[in-house]
DNA sequence: GTTTTGAGTTACTAAAAGTAACTAATATAT
DNA sequence: ATATATTAGTTACTTTTAGTAACTCAAAAC
């Protein structure tokens, strides 16, 4: 980063990510931090590349396919999810309750970053699973 | 984890903590999840982009630069790292301590992941704040 | 009139994260 | 000779978060 007569240079993406961790400033003042811890999380991940698969999910379908959630930690999940403006959620007034959730555009763009990661997951953790024995030799 | 000198190092009760556990780990789930889950972690992001950024970095240098990690957090999210292999532990034989670490070939391979994303945090999280205002007045 | 259904709540327990003080071993300063 | 600074952690303790299991609502089917 080249900073001329006080003036800061035009930073491209990652430069203004990197300056973001790189800066002494506490967490609630980096909004970018704020929005990864968000997106940092297991349950999340998971109901993101779930709802990602699918078109649109009801709660108990993605009960099943997120396997080993909750149901409150699912409740939670989703909720923050609707907070951020990941997902809707749809009611139908009937009885038995029908609610379905959908990914917006926003959480749309975001599943790629996700599946991204995931694909990374599935062709290394051989290699994990290996430095793990490794570790555990020491 | 890598000594120099010949030197062993010895391992503190954290460590054989973090063995336990591994050792107990959830087999019978999907192991893409196991990695995942490990990922997904705010301080392991954090760490791994800190470390992305400089060649290598002290202990007490990754704690500057993750604002706000406590020395524990910070010394269970490294020796997580070091398990799955994503970074390197080498003690220098001093007094007082020199600890360095750094990522492995496979954690700069998960740092593009991870940029990634911070990356898509960065360019979206007006949209975030949006719909957490949206989602208030409701 | 009891059972079933889906999408949650609620109350409770276990686990993980955060906090602050403490340690080891030596070099340097007083 | 004693006190202080240093680095990379540990330990004991408190608070926050996650997990578990039972409960709810309202109608429809049995």
């Amino acid at each position: 980063m080249k900073v001329t007569n006080g003036e800061t240079a035009q930073l491209g993406t990652i430069e203004k990510v990197v300056n973001h961790f790189s800066d002494n400033r506490p967490t609630k003042d980096c909004p970018v931090t704020d929005v990864l811890c968000r997106i940092s999380d297991k349950w999340t991940m998971h109901a993101i590349i779930s709802l990602g698969k699918a078109e649109k999910l009801r709660f108990t379908e993605l009960k099943k396919k997120i396997e080993g959630i909750s149901q409150r930690m699912l409740t939670v999940t989703l909720r923050t999810l609707e907070e951020d403006g990941f997902v809707t959620r749809t009611i139908y007034p009937q009885i038995p309750p029908r609610v379905e959730y959908a990914l917006t555009p926003l959480g749309r763009s975001l599943v790629a970053q996700i599946m991204s990661l995931s694909n990374w997951a599935s062709e290394n953790m051989e290699e994990v699973f290996k430095a793990r024995e490794r570790f555990k030799l020491n």
